[in-house]
DNA sequence: ATGAAACTGAACCATATGGTTCACTATAAG
DNA sequence: CTTATAGTGAACCATATGGTTCAGTTTCAT
């Protein structure tokens, strides 16, 4: 049971898993914009807009702030350093497989012609 | 109408938005495992697990070979690079906005008095 | 040949997701 | 004061997701 439940990765990752949030992270990252703004680029509502926003601000990769009756929406103090951290880790684990992986390879090489030599 | 759809980032952050999705590619990282080995781990069914690590194969995060009665399941080929690589590019992005707002701030700070505080 | 083990697939269930419309509030602008 | 603009919230809808059970199938061991 090893379980290790990480409830911020869940929604970080979740977050990015949808094309149109990733789009919306793009444009905010060439200037703020209002709801209004993005709802139009990506076509459609107003509404729908407003909970991909929220998914990104309950992930912390954007921050928005309502002034008069707009709400601006910018990238979030949380750059993505917590998911590249998550990601380096991981290729680390893939690294060290696949470098077991060469050393049995390379060892099947060396005792190929000699005899039938047989890994795991 | 921005909208550039990447089918690849969608699944690939969808398969690493779940708990469980991430515990099987750490334990993965120790070694190799049968469906058994990891429906037992997690706790969960067979039929439950089976799609996790269906999930994971469609992603390209994982590779599975059958052998007589047991499947075997091993991190892919695909590590994670272009995840890591996505990330990175908006990482840059991030960087970019920040950037700004430091020169914004540091233009406040030269225009505010002779006598400075700090930022960050 | 019998039976257990390991997987597979279909059907089902509850909840989440991505989107809509409609009604509403709050702020600008005339 | 009146009206248009920007956003919010509730309700709804279709589909996806994460899980289950149950009924196979194949393979391995007796």
């Amino acid at each position: 049971m090893v379980q290790f439940h990480d409830a911020h990765a869940d929604t970080a990752f979740a977050a990015l898993a949808d094309a149109t949030r990733r789009g919306v992270l793009e444009r905010l990252g060439r200037s703020d914009a209002s709801i209004t703004d993005l709802a139009q680029s990506f076509g459609m509502t107003l509404t729908g807009m407003k909970k991909h926003v929220a998914v990104l601000e309950q992930a912390g990769l954007v921050a928005t702030e309502k002034v008069g009756r707009v709400r601006t929406c910018r990238l979030g103090a949380s750059r993505l350093e917590a998911e590249a951290a998550w990601i380096e880790r991981y290729r680390a684990l893939w690294a060290a497989r696949f470098e077991a992986l060469d050393a049995v390879l390379a060892d099947l090489k060396q005792n190929n012609s000699s005899n039938g030599g047989h890994h795991d």
